[in-house]
Order: C-alpha cells, then structure tokens, then sequence
DNA sequence: CTAAACAGTGGAGTGCGGTCCAAGGTCAAG
DNA sequence: CTTGACCTTGGACCGCACTCCACTGTTTAG
C-alpha cells in the first residue's frame, strides 16, 4: 500500500512516516514511480511501535530492537528473545508503578508538599 | 536552604530548578541579597514532581495540579484527590502493561513484524 | 586582600519527536 | 490535455525539558 494509505490506517501523518524511516524504524520498497510501497505487515509494525513508545521506549530504541531483529540469524528465536526483553522491562516498570502507587497511598492524607503559591506566575504553562 | 543545597539533595541542577521556578512548578522566598531561599517541604514537593514526571505528566500539567492545589479551600481534600487521581492512572498504566505483556507472549515465535532491512541507514540511531 | 565557592541574570544551544512548506513528479478521470 | 489527488524531496520550524555559557554579584576562608 501506498503511504497516504498506511497513514490513515495507522492514524498517523505520511510525514511522520516519512520521519520513521528516516531515523530507521520503518522501511519501504520503491514502485518504479518513486513511490513508496509498505506491505500490511506495516500496519501491526507500527501499532507495536506506538506501544513500546507509550511504554517510554524512545525512537532510536525501538530501532536498535528492530536492527538487532533484522540482523539476527535466527530471526524468531531474535524476535522471541527480544519479547521477553520487553516483558522484563515491562514486569520492571509494573513493579515501579506498584512501588509509586503504595507511596502515593500512604502520603494521601499527608500535608501538602506545595509551598503556597500567593501570586503565582500565570504563563500559558 | 539555598538553590545549591537543595539541587544536591534532590539530584537536579541548580539550572533545572531555576527553570522550574521560569514554569511555575517551584516557588521560593529571596534573601536580602537576592540568592532563592527554599523551605524543607521543597524536597519531597521536587520527589513528587519526579513522580509525576516518570508518569507521564508534562511539566505543564504538573504546574497546573500545584496551583490547583494552593487555591483549594481545602488543601489535604485536594491533595488526597490529586493522588487518587494519580493512582488511577497508575492502575491505567499497569492494565495497558499487562496487556502489552499478554500481547507480547503470545507473539513471540510469531513472523517478524519488521520487513527485511538490506542496507538500512545506519545513522546515529 | 585575594581567591574560591557560591549565587544571580539573560540568552543560546541541544535532543527528541515530530510538523509544515515549497517546488515539483505521477497518474486516473473527464 | 487539463485537473486534482496523490506522491517526492529538502529544509525550516515547533514545543518540551532542559543545559550551557558568559558575565556579574556575594560570602567565606586563609
């Protein structure tokens, strides 16, 4: 499919894929035209990469995950081993979360950590 | 306490928290010679803005919760509720973790969703 | 008195993750 | 053969969250 489809179906902007191959996270084969052409794998492939984003993964990150993939012998047993990568990073940011959701348990009821802001600066924050 | 005491107790630099006091996260009193004068509370008000960070607040956003908060007629109400608010987002969190996970394991040992990279930019990824 | 270690300011620069734009090529429909 | 939708490129620009810098003022120790 062409990018503008790809887009759509992703909801992201064509520049924005454009941007995705450019720092190596997307790939793409040329029509004769010039044109991009993605297969539909595209479209799980950049669902996943707005997960892992979500999940704090940076672009150059996500990347290095899929070079390592494409660059691996065993391309399954790479792509499994990098699952349970994420599945660790997972479990280790789950745990954090549960850690940070116990603190802010006990500090509810606590006294306010904010100063008293009398004329607080009102900028466009 | 001054900027640089308060900088080395909480880990940021002395220009991070200037910034903080330019967006309205971070107030501070002056002495006579002009140097910032923090009280105690701002340590764990700076933990707090960390906190909030690591979740996925802007700094903006996280502005806006501490003047709310200032303004509130009831300030431990208003806080108790800020940090409720925050734990849902935690549990939030933590679901869409858990499904990524699920989703993860059942993929792995899947068909690589990332095409083939032959010559792929090797850029500073 | 001087030097070092702090503090202040304004402004420029950085890295990330895009977005926007101008100038142009391609292609199908009418 | 023109119109319009789609595509190409490079480069400028944006907001966020800092970070660095130059230059100046203050305080403390020797």
């Amino acid at each position: 499919m062409r990018i503008g489809e790809l887009a759509a179906r992703v909801g992201l902007t064509r520049d924005a894929l454009r941007f995705y191959e450019q720092v190596g996270i997307l790939t793409s084969e040329r029509r004769a035209n010039g044109y991009r052409e993605y297969p539909p794998e595209a479209v799980p492939w950049l669902e996943y990469v707005r997960t892992a984003q979500a999940l704090g993964f940076s672009l150059a990150e996500i990347a290095d995950h899929g070079e390592e993939l494409s660059e691996a012998p065993d391309q399954a047993e790479a792509l499994s081993a990098l699952f349970a990568d994420k599945i660790r990073v997972i479990d280790t940011r789950m745990a954090e979360l549960a850690a940070l959701r116990a603190e802010l348990t006990a500090r509810a009821g606590t006294e306010c950590p904010l100063r008293k802001t009398p004329g607080s600066a009102r900028r466009r924050v």
